[in-house]
DNA sequence: ATCGGCTCGCGCAA
DNA sequence: TGCGCGAAGCCGAT
């Protein structure tokens, strides 16, 4: 049985932020004489229910000052390309047009260089009184905000926006989408209270706006803006921007397609490439232009949302459970007993043919479902949900050892995916190799007991046809 | 088109 | 200790 939540017109709410989702990254002290409070948006790139933005403004109000949101997009991150910038810019337009109409003041920063923007956060701390940034589990992100919490002399605290469950609501890291669903059932009534607020730059104080004499010489160290000629930048020429546009209004106008047009079919067809189903959530999801609270917000009345809850939910908090409490979740080590056991026992098995990262990246191989589906991923930045299942399925088949199969997974994925370098990212890829999924009889060669997929039975099962014509 | 068999770890009931 | 059951499997029998 999927997880069932009720409508939010039943749930009582409160506003403050809960202190679960707040952490102190150092022991510093607030300076009281700073002169403004710092939000330093990292992932949860939105002025909407967004938990870091409310605890930013709860300090704001506290200690009368204005709130300076400080977006910086870095370009020395592995993976960096054209596809992933165009889309935080195009988020960060919309960031901008929003805090235009506030108390706040917006400092969008885009690194020129890889090392271009070393040293603005400590500039800008040293000016602040203290820090508000976003806690996310998973690729940079916990080693960057450790550095910075160590580098700065006034408290910097994370929060956490990822999920309905706030990750630091239990150690327990679960192993099957059905205990963590029971789970949920039990321990999400709890937190459903608290929701972050619709429009939390309207709760700012009257205070002072930021003088503008208050950053000059940082301001021209490094120019604020997010208008930049990515053929200048030093990251990945070779994957273009996708054509879908960034932002959370962008964000909100695929929920609001998606209501309207496609959730009623969505339990019945999402499967189904063809059919156009998909919520389309994904990316924005990743880069936090839309948060889980505004999306169950949008569909908590809806009679037909359980099935996309269920997704929305157990499956894409399953990962964040993994994430932050795993440590190594991105290793094959991770990987269940029986997973690594039954791959092990297969390891010398022949394999024929094999191919090598990029031919796979090119689509060059012999099954026509499989090069439709890659080249989708390289062109759009998404995979049908489905096919991407028997993607990675075929990797394995094709490659020299399970471990070489994960290597390409996450390259090709982090690559190429908007929603690549995340948590769930992560559990679909190690899906494949079999977590959170059972043994399956019989044994086959290289998969041993690890489910098996064919590019054949996923013709026969799906409506593809159209898909497969578009791809060719 | 639908069904059973394949297989095993987890979590709950007893 | 036993038992039901699980993200979307495949295959062959009916």
């Amino acid at each position: 049985m999927e997880l069932v939540l009720p409508p939010l017109a039943r749930v009582q709410k409160t506003l403050a932020v809960p202190t679960l989702r707040i952490r102190e990254e150092n022991r510093n002290p607030v300076n009281e004489r700073g002169e403004f409070v710092l939000y330093w948006m990292i992932a949860s790139r939105r002025t909407q229910d967004n938990f870091a933005l409310d605890r930013a403004v709860e300090w704001a109000v506290e200690l009368d000052k204005p709130l300076l949101i400080f977006e910086p997009l870095r370009a020395d991150y592995r993976w960096a390309s054209d596809r992933i910038h165009q889309f935080v810019l195009d988020g960060m337009a919309d960031n901008s047009a929003a805090i235009e109409k506030s108390r706040a003041t917006y400092y969008p920063f885009v690194a020129r260089s890889k090392k271009d923007g070393k040293g603005l956060l400590k500039a800008l701390a040293d000016k602040a009184a203290v820090i508000v940034t976003d806690h996310f589990p998973c690729f940079f992100l916990p080693r960057m905000v450790a550095a910075a919490a160590k580098k700065v002399d006034i408290l910097l605290e994370s929060v956490d926006s990822n999920g309905l469950l706030p990750v630091a609501a239990t150690d327990q890291i679960f192993k099957t989408a059905r205990g963590f669903r029971t789970y949920l059932r039990n321990e999400l009534p709890k937190h459903l209270h608290s929701f972050p607020r619709e429009k939390p730059l309207l709760s700012l104080p009257r205070a002072q706006e930021l003088k503008t004499s208050t950053l000059k010489v940082i301001r021209a160290e490094w120019p604020p803006g997010f208008e930049v000629e990515l053929s200048a930048l030093p990251i990945d020429h070779r994957v273009p921007p996708s054509e879908l546009h960034g932002g959370a209004r962008a964000a909100h106008s695929v929920l609001k397609s998606f209501a309207a047009e496609r959730l009623e079919r969505y339990d019945e067809e999402r499967n189904h490439p063809d059919a156009g189903a998909a919520s389309g959530l994904s990316p924005y999801l990743h880069f936090g232009h839309i948060s889980v609270h505004g999306i169950y917000r949008k569909l908590s009345e809806r009679e037909d949302k359980d099935a996309f809850i269920d997704e929305l939910v157990t499956w894409r908090e399953l990962g964040f459970n993994m994430c932050e409490h795993n440590p190594r979740y991105a290793r094959y080590e991770s990987l269940p007993e029986w997973a690594q056991k039954t791959l092990a026992a297969h390891e010398g098995d022949p394999r024929h043919p094999t191919y090598s990262l990029e031919e796979l990246a090119e689509s060059k191989t012999y099954d026509e479902v499989w090069n439709a589906a890659q080249r989708e991923l390289a062109v759009t930045g998404r995979m049908q949900n489905y096919l991407r299942m028997l993607w990675g399925k075929k990797i394995l088949e094709w490659t020299r050892h399970p471990k070489e199969a994960l290597d390409f997974m996450i390259e090709l994925n982090n690559r190429y995916a908007l929603d690549g370098r995340n948590p769930n990212s992560y559990s679909g890829i190690f899906w494949v190799l079999g977590r959170y999924d059972r043994p399956w009889a019989p044994q086959r060669p290289i998969f041993g007991a690890i489910r098996y997929m064919t590019s054949n039975s996923t013709k026969k099962k799906l409506k593809l046809r159209n898909y497969l014509k578009r791809w060719a």
